[in-house]
RNA sequence: GCGAAAGUGGCGGAAUUGGCAGACGCGCCAGACUUAGGAUCUGGUAGGGCAACCUGUGGGGGUUCGAGUCCCCCCUUUCGCACCA
């Protein structure tokens, strides 16, 4: 008998069905529609293994939904711009094109070494000009319609990619780029920004779609709606007005100073003479200091008076003006009124510089003593005038109330999300299509001329510049408008820019005269399932339903979130627990390497059985040796022939056998549904054991073991493809084992028959009885409890107060 | 500090959502077969007594006939956010 070698039929069974098509997607064919996405990776040399824990599973359920009888959209494609490619380029001289189709083709291979079966007749790659003439079109009715604008500003920037980042990109307290974990600077420039903050408010609303929880609060959090008033302070010796938020206008009477960030326009304005060189150089210092170490520092507050004064907008006192870097710029107006008594930062810098406090809301007990620490909760309201009295949360709005009838304020809401910066000052990335005239300004590069071709034989040369600004013959060019001379944007498109879209674009990649094509779009969006990773949750997840929303505001799609429910797999770790990484080489396992030791269906299946999807967890080298028995296991339980039976099974028999079919069908099915490949792969197991057991008896007569035998090939399918089609070819069956139905389970045969009884007292287990019919009547279930042995001892001299029986399970007698 | 998730044998993990804790697999132990095997097969495997039983799902309380599951408090780990006014 042959043995189990999956190099000998994994490579056949890919080529097969590569020529045959089998994975071929037609639009238009007759049955429910699934639109199943997993997210596409960046070429960057090869699939390690957190690429297969990812994309391996999903094929699974893409495999087991055709068989279900739905038209599975199953794309694959390439987030291909990016700094790796440039980076390579400059280090090994390489082309970054050669260098990133380079790697397509090998990760491709990698696919098909996996048995996925992608539609790749609808691949997309980010960086061909075909798709990025479209990121460069889009960008163009971004602009168009007001949601993409230029501006100059403190942006975050990368010393080592050398280039700016969004705010998205920049992770953690110490501030770190996300890509390379640099710690990022400040750089003023002129930069272009997505208006995402229009669309703060509907992107909190997460009604349409089934999305993780997890998911949803990271989002939620991230966009950090907060409600509050808008509050207008005079100015005593200008003619000038500062504007602050706060959440907290009930504390408005106990403001007594106002804070400014150091950048905030009006200080230089507002300085005396006498304070100029104090807030002069403090707001030097500021800005000397990187993010990291003003945060460092911030641990203990600094700040100067700047001598100018503001009129409380009720009671017209006199409030200092300080320069303080707790303030900051880019969050609500860069300005605050400082309540000591009610905010914890205030009173630290009120404590430190002599500012006075002024307790407004009384804390429960309040004597009107001296506050050991602000008190920031809710209680009635005190010196505060007219509101004396009032609850704190009434007070709110009442206060503002009475600021909108004297117009020096109102109710507003700000966010903690910021625009999308999407400007890039490297090489490899789409060129931002737009012109720069000296005499009309700036503006788009007419649709007809797209795309704006990256030029290539560029020089790289890691100046912070762009490389495209070095390189003439591109910069250069013509006014759309007047003809004269005028030079493009330099810069390049963020890549999430590119990966904003991605999935409209696949349902028709070469369509060439439009951006998508809406005919399919109508039939198969939003996507019905999306799985990847979390670490995307507040970026590539917010920038996709900010683009679906602002393109369905611009008329050019009809649906306004991207993709109805999605799922996040887990991490895959090293062997000994800790995150695989390249600085440990002994800690990485390469998936190659796998393939070639035991087989891709092997590895697939052990990397699906390794735990819930969702948790990822831990790689074991000797677990996937279980895995490659079980499979050994299958091979030569269906090879085999079985023993020489004679007689007949006995109809109990038979009907565990049914039932054992039935269930299986029905768990597997549900398991490999809801993402619960460890579980299906458990169910098949326990279904072969008992096959295997049943293969010594007279079962193997039966028409239904045939059945039987079929059907563990058929739920296999899915999870390990190459050997079910061999074993399928082996059975006697036509060719594709993938083109099959799902087996149909009947509930009836599923159910259990028999039961074993549990017989609890007080809640112990005391006894059991195996075999009983479900049916079993209730009196006949407490005779036999009370008929038990072990039971009558339990109970000796005891009174049975109660005696419950759950149905099919257990009966409790409780005895005092 | 705020928010979220999690804590079950030697290990990865199951548990129909309040009803037999530890499915399935790894590892380990014993045995069989074999010239040999890191192959294969059979049996065992939470801990303690080795029998009746007792104890066990991070710790402590509670609800319940019954709690890994529900409620309260605490501990630990991981992740996210962090001067956001």
């Amino acid at each position: 008998m042959r043995k189990y070698n999956p190099k000998e039929i994994e490579p056949k069974w890919q080529k097969r069905w590569a020529e045959d098509g089998l994975y071929n997607f037609d639009p238009s064919a007759d049955k429910p529609k699934w639109y199943f996405l997993t997210m596409f990776p960046y070429p960057s040399g090869a699939l390690h293994i957190g690429h297969w824990f990812m994309y391996a599973p999903p094929d699974a359920k893409a495999r087991y939904l055709r068989m279900k009888g739905y038209n599975v959209f199953f794309p694959m494609g390439f987030d291909a711009f990016g700094l790796p490619a440039e980076n390579a380029a400059i280090k090994h001289g390489l082309d970054p094109k050669t260098w990133t189709y380079e790697n397509i083709a090998y990760m491709r291979r990698q696919f098909a070494s996996m048995g996925a079966s992608y539609n790749w007749s609808h691949e997309v790659i980010t960086c061909d000009p075909e798709y990025y003439k479209w990121t460069q079109w889009l960008f163009i009715q971004f602009y168009k319609h007001g949601l993409a604008y230029r501006k100059k500003a403190p942006v975050d920037w990368c010393p080592k990619c050398n280039t700016s980042l969004a705010r998205e990109q920049v992770k953690g307290e110490d501030r770190r780029c996300d890509r390379c974990q640099t710690p990022v600077t400040k750089k003023d420039l002129e930069q272009w920004l997505f208006r995402i903050t229009k669309y703060a408010e509907e992107l909190l609303d997460f009604s349409a779609i089934e999305w993780p929880e997890r998911v949803r609060v990271l989002q939620t959090d991230w966009i950090g709606r907060s409600a509050g008033a808008e509050i207008i302070f005079k100015l005593e010796s200008y003619d000038e007005t500062i504007t602050v938020f706060t959440t907290r206008p009930d504390t408005l009477f106990g403001a007594t100073f106002l804070v400014l960030a150091p950048e905030h326009p009006l200080v230089t304005r507002i300085v005396t003479a006498e304070q100029r060189p104090l807030v002069e150089a403090y707001i030097e210092q500021t800005k000397r200091l990187t993010e990291i170490d003003r945060l460092a520092l911030t641990r203990e507050k600094t700040g100067v008076f700047t001598g100018g004064y503001a009129l409380h907008p009720f009671t017209g006192e006199r409030l200092p003006i300080w320069v303080a870097d707790y303030v900051l710029m880019n969050y609500g107006t860069g300005a605050i009124m400082s309540v000591p008594a009610h905010d914890e930062r205030d009173f630290a810098f009120a404590s430190k510089y002599g500012l006075p406090v002024k307790v407004v809301i009384a804390p429960e007990g309040w004597n009107g003593e001296q506050l050991e620490a602000a008190y920031t909760g809710a209680g009635i309201m005190v010196a505060s005038g007219e509101f004396d009295g009032l609850a704190s949360e009434r007070g709110k709005q009442a206060i503002i109330d009475a600021l909108q009838e004297r117009g020096l304020g109102k109710a507003a809401v700000t966010y903690r999300l910021h625009d999308w910066l999407i400007s890039r000052q490297r090489y490899w990335g789409a060129p931002i299509p737009m012109v720069h005239c000296s005499s009309c300004g700036t503006h788009p590069v007419p649709e007809d001329q797209l795309p704006v071709l990256l030029p290539e034989g560029v020089q790289f040369l890691p100046t912070g510049e762009s490389p495209l600004k070095l390189s003439e013959g591109f910069r250069r060019t013509t006014c759309p408008v007047c003809g004269g001379e005028a030079e493009r944007d330099t810069d390049t498109c963020d890549t999430f820019v590119d990966s904003s879209w991605y999935w409209f674009r696949y349902l028709d990649p070469k369509i060439s005269d439009k951006w998508m094509n809406s005919a399919l779009a109508e039939k198969w969006l939003p996507v019905d399932e999306y799985a990847g990773g979390i670490e995307h949750a507040t970026m590539h997840l917010l920038y996709a339903r900010f683009f679906t929303k602002a393109l369905r505001d611009m008329g050019l799609v009809n649906h306004s979130e991207p993709f109805i429910r999605l799922f996040n797999q887990g991490l895959m770790l090293a062997e000994d627990g800790q995150k695989m990484s390249k600085s440990r080489p002994e800690s990485v396992v390469n998936p190659d390497e796998q393939v070639d030791m035991y087989g891709a269906d092997v590895f697939r299946t052990y990397l699906m059985f390794i735990g819930p999807w969702d948790a990822g967890g831990p790689w074991s080298s000797k677990g996937i040796e279980g895995i490659n028995r079980f499979y050994k296991k299958i091979w030569n339980f269906v090879l085999e022939p079985p023993p020489a039976a004679s007689g007949e099974p006995s109809a109990e028999q038979v009907k565990e056998l049914e039932r054992w079919m039935h269930k299986t069908i029905a768990r597997v099915g549900q398991d490999i549904e809801h993402f619960r490949f460890n579980t299906a792969v458990a169910r098949l197991m326990e279904y072969l054991n008992y096959l295997v057991k049943a293969k010594e008896t007279p079962l193997t007569l039966l028409p239904q073991w045939k059945q039987a035998v079929r059907t563990l090939v058929l739920l296999i399918a899915p999870i390990g493809p190459h050997i079910a089609e061999e074993l399928w070819q082996e059975l006697g069956e036509s060719y594709s084992v993938h083109q099959q139905r799902w087996p149909d389970f009947d509930p009836v045969l599923a159910a259990d028959e028999v039961f074993t009884l549990v017989i609890q007292v007080n809640g112990k287990v005391r006894d059991r009885v195996p075999n009983l019919p479900v049916d079993v009547s209730e009196d006949e279930v407490k005779r036999l409890a009370l008929d038990s042995q072990n039971v009558k001892r339990q109970i000796e001299g005891k009174d049975i107060i109660n005696l419950l029986y759950v149905p099919k399970r257990l009966v409790n007698i409780v005895v005092r």
